[in-house]
RNA sequence: GUGGAUGUAGCUCAGUGGUAGAGCCCCGGAUUGUGGCUCCGGUGGUCGUGGGUUCGAUCCCCAUCAUCCACCCCA
């Protein structure tokens, strides 16, 4: 008859106190940079029709065929939790006219679901920044999203632990006919496939070139290459992109086999990764979508776009110690009262402060408590000044100041101009 | 979805077939209005959950749930 325990959803994870001023500080760096980049926020549902998932990232993928979290509501229609952003993002960009005949920049955050298997840097519920680009089609843009992303990389300390990949898909029709190219090959060497390629051989035969199986590396080696039968539109986009990456004197590779698992990629895919977490590499990645816009009913509108994992770029600025001191301000100023009056004092004095010095980080003592306690409190705070009230102080409208941080002695000041002095004494660490 | 490892106090972990311990944390005291160091004392666990074996299970067995890692997939 023990109660169950509720716990928190299988891979959703909550995210504690000691945790959230590292997220702050990423979020705020994005945006940021999205701003300097002049990109707009967009923000929209987390669930959707299911159709519209289905319609865009490809009814045979992985995640539409088992990986979403879809359910009816109570009129019988089928919802789905967002298992990524950009569907939604056309879909809202389309609804309110946003790609009618002109240019668009956008960007969101927020949670996605998918319901995978949970592993480090993998859970169901999880955070992604996407970036978007709309109505654009030459090249220019596409490098324009990698430097962006490069430059958060270098703000945040890790353009040195993450390789850029790079690769184009080609046209729809040039993918296509590669695809059937590559079947017949596999086809030919099919004693050599093992039980996961066979699977693949007519759901996403691409991916088959990805295998980490190396009993098949010969094989694959020796199999079509994509780039080779791009089409020359393609191949030309392809060549002034990394032309203007030359330019810029951003480093990539081009990796032949990158294939971006959602269908609605053409032409330009890439992915940053890092070899620091494990099996879960892939920190950013995105590409060209020219054609999805049209396939979910816009007129033809090409477009570009990434994601980023938020987990794993957390993951990697722990892994390589690259939090920020101050990410997690700590207080000023701990108020207390040191008998009954004094703590009404306190609550008083500290709205008071909080008028005059908007800027800084003060916390009242409450819960009453012997006065030695309350002063361990203080200290525990990290506050580097606490402020006491008793009687004595009461009694000359003063308060005692304390340097909790610092080898001075305390001293008595009037609450008149108490404002003044704490600012002075705060500007100067 | 597949495979492997692990679940004991808020945290990190010991431990034994006879119903549990340490360190840290937290609270109180050694100081009548003064923290950090030290010392003393205290709160806190149906040993993940449910079955089974046994006189008796936290320990052995099974199942289940959760976490972690890898595969798969992907951000």
């Amino acid at each position: 008859m023990s109660k169950k325990k509720i716990q928190a959803i299988r891979g959703m994870n909550d995210l504690l106190p000691e945790q959230s001023p590292l997220w702050q500080y990423f979020e705020g760096q994005v945006r940021t940079l999205m701003q300097r980049y002049g990109y707009s926020e967009i923000r929209t549902p987390i669930v959707e029709q299911t159709a519209l998932f289905a319609r865009s990232i490809g009814e045979v993928t992985d995640i539409v065929e088992k990986e979403m979290y879809t359910f009816e509501d109570r009129n019988g229609d089928s919802l789905t939790l967002r298992p990524e952003g950009t569907a939604s993002c056309v879909r809202a960009a389309m609804e309110h006219g946003l790609l009618h005949n002109q240019v668009q920049r956008l960007w969101y955050q927020g949670p996605m679901f998918r319901h995978e298997r949970p592993q480090k840097g993998r859970y169901r519920q999880f955070h992604q920044v996407g970036v978007e680009a709309y109505g654009l089609d030459g090249p220019d843009i596409d490098a324009e999203l990698i430097l962006l992303t490069a430059r958060l990389w270098k703000q945040l300390g890790l353009y040195e632990h993450v390789t850029l990949e790079l690769n184009s898909l080609g046209s729809a029709e040039a993918r296509a006919a590669y695809r059937e190219l590559l079947v017949a090959y596999f086809e030919r060497h099919h004693e050599v496939l093992d039980e996961d390629s066979r699977r693949r051989l007519h759901s996403n035969p691409l991916r088959i070139l990805d295998s980490k199986n190396p009993d098949m590396a010969p094989m694959l080696a020796d199999a079509p290459q994509l780039l080779d039968h791009i089409d020359a539109e393609s191949r030309e986009h392809f060549e002034r992109l990394t032309g203007l990456l030359d330019a810029a004197g951003i480093g990539y590779t081009i990796n032949p086999r990158l294939v971006r698992g959602l269908d609605y990629y053409s032409r330009t895919v890439f992915e940053w990764t890092t070899t620091a977490l494990g099996s879960q590499g892939t920190v950013c990645a995105g590409g060209r979508y020219d054609a999805l816009v049209e396939q979910l009913g816009g007129k033809p509108t090409p477009a570009v776009g990434f994601a980023m994992g938020i987990e794993r770029l957390i993951l990697l600025l722990e892994t390589l110690s690259l939090v920020p001191q101050d990410a997690d301000p700590v207080l000023d100023i701990y108020i207390i009262g040191m008998d009954e009056a004094g703590s009404q004092d306190a609550l008083l004095l500290g709205e008071t402060l909080r008028e005059q010095l908007p800027t800084r980080r003060i916390q009242v003592h409450c819960g009453g408590g012997s006065f030695k306690s309350q002063i361990k409190k203080a200290d525990k705070s990290g506050a580097r000044l606490a402020l006491l009230i008793g009687e004595e102080e009461r009694a000359q409208q003063q308060v005692t100041l304390k340097f909790l941080r610092d080898a001075r002695d305390q001293q008595r000041l009037a609450q008149q101009d108490l404002a003044e002095t704490l600012a002075d004494l705060l500007d100067t660490p």
